[in-house]
Parts: structure tokens; sequence; C-alpha cells
DNA sequence: TACCAATAGTTAGTGTGACAAATATATGCA
DNA sequence: TGCATATATTTGTCACACTAACTATTGGTA
């Protein structure tokens, strides 16, 4: 493989992560959902995990610290979550899902998976473990962190 | 597959797409190239296309037009881009790497290609091949124009 | 106790992405 | 010719990514 072939996947793989946010960004705005796909992927995770720190949840998502406190400033502003004040380290917040919040995971979560599901048509099982497998590779690959 | 892991994958492609992205912005910036990695991907294409007009330059890059607008004008700050009028129609502009802008692209191709190669190790040309399928059935499923 | 390094979170600055609206010009058709 | 429509580009707004710098707090240690 020429090295012309590598650039040419990174712009297939940023063209594609471009259009499946995009996409789903558009349905969520269609279906009135009143929220970001990243506020999303926040909220979900809240609802999985309570009380989590700002950096435990950052973690989580894989934003840095300052998106993520956008993120929440945003969904705070929206009152789907509180920051709690953490009762023994007075640096750290305890995040916290509201019931308005709750009530939106719920109502989103089912209507969010048929959206993610047009991307996959036309392909199988066995693509899947493949694609993971493939994009897994390349953000170790990249990752100065340990991976485990 | 169930409907939950749709969104994991989502979730998956997003986050390598981003560390990619960043990888190569940091080996940008600790080798001093003085473009972004969106900016030299429209250099790049202007060296092997002279004269495109922003709105075809924008769709040979898969940028929208305000987008690459705002890359044109930066390029053009730091002097490696010309906007010609076009002698034909006045709305519309020839673009045009300017010396500096060709010295740029050839000091950097190569330094890039070498950045590229590094999220690859460990994969071989097969995968290569079912990564692009795959990536642009996801891009077509999605994507509301003809695509060829 | 007093310092010092590490940690949690925020702020600021720049660049990019999506979308809508505005402007200027071009083109087709009655 | 004259108007409606289409096209090229720009502007504005909001959201997100990344970096760097900053505040406040914690915890270890001399």
């Amino acid at each position: 493989m020429t090295q012309e072939l590598f650039a040419r996947y990174s712009f297939l793989l940023d063209r594609t992560a471009r259009k499946v946010k995009q996409y789903a960004q558009q349905q969520f705005k269609t279906g009135e959902f009143d929220v970001t796909v990243d506020q999303w992927l926040v909220l979900k995770n809240l609802a999985e995990n309570e009380l989590l720190s700002q950096t435990e949840l950052a973690n989580l998502v894989f934003k840095d610290n300052p998106t993520l406190t956008r993120i929440i400033d945003l969904l705070c502003k929206k009152s789907y979550v509180e920051r709690i004040p953490h009762p023994q380290d007075r640096r750290s917040f305890q995040l916290h899902l509201t019931e308005a919040g709750l009530t939106k995971v719920n109502e989103l979560r089912p209507k969010i998976l048929e959206i993610r599901e047009k991307a996959w048509e036309n392909l199988t099982a066995s693509d899947f473990e493949e694609f993971k497998r493939i994009l897994n590779t390349i953000y170790k690959n990249l990752d100065g962190q340990a991976i485990e």
C-alpha cells in the first residue's frame, strides 16, 4: 500500500464520522429532541451512572474537561442536570440527573436507537466485528495513554 | 445484534475520528507546520487542481461552503492562497496557490504521510479494503444525495 | 506547620461544523 | 426586455474540540 492511501483513509474516516453525527443531529432536530447528539451522549451516561464527577464522566464519554464543562452548563440551563457539591471534596461536583432529565432520557432512548440503526443497513454482524476491531486498533495506535 | 450496539459503533467511530485528527494536529504543531489538518487538506487539493472555484473545492473536500470560506480566509491571511476573480462569472473566484503555498505543500507532504502511517500500524491491506467498504456503506446509507 | 505537587474545574482563544439568512450576480423564460 | 429562479459566496449563530493558563482545593512531606 502506498503512503498516499493512508491519507485517503483518514479522509474517509473523518467524512463518515461527520456524516453520522450530522444525520443524527438532523433527526434530533426534526424530532424536536431539544438536545444535541453530544448532549444526549452525556445524558445517557448520567442515567446509567449516578453521582459521577465531571472528570469521571469526561473519561467515560472521551471528551476533555473544557468541552464537558460547557455541555454540562447547557444541560443545567435546560434543567436536565444539576451540579451537587461533593460532600468531601470542595473542588468537585457530583452530577445529578433531574426528574426532567430522566424523563427526557426515557423518552428519547427508543427513538435514538432507530436513528442509529439507519447507518448500519446493508452491513452484517461480522462487518461490525471487523469495523470495531479496526477502529480500536487505530485508536490504540495513536493513544499515548495505557489502554487495557 | 441488539440496537444498543448500533449506538456503541457510532461512539467508536466518532471517538476514533477525533483521535486521528487530534494526533495529526499535535504532530503538525510540534513540527511547526503553520497550518491545521483541515487547512492542509485544502492546500493539498489546491496543489492537485488549479483554478477551482470555492464550491468545486468544497465538494472535493466534503466541507460546506461557509466552512470553506473561512478556511480560505485563513490561508489567504497566511499568503498561501489567493482569490482571483473569475473572468466570466463575477460571483465566483478561482483559487490559486501562491509560490509560498506550493513550497509549503511540497515541504509538508512527505512529513504528513509519515504521520498518517502511524495510525495504520498492525493493520493489513485487506483490513483497509474492509474498512473502506464499511465506511462508504455507512456514508451512502445516510447521504440523501445521489452517490455514484 | 508550611510548602509543594497533584487534582477538579473553569475561562479564554482559535479552529471547525452545521445551518439559516443575506448579498450579488447569472440565467432561463414569458 | 423583465422578472423569477438559481448559483456563488459571505455573514451570523450556536455547538464542539483542543490547548493553555488560571483558581481553588487537596494531600503528602519536610
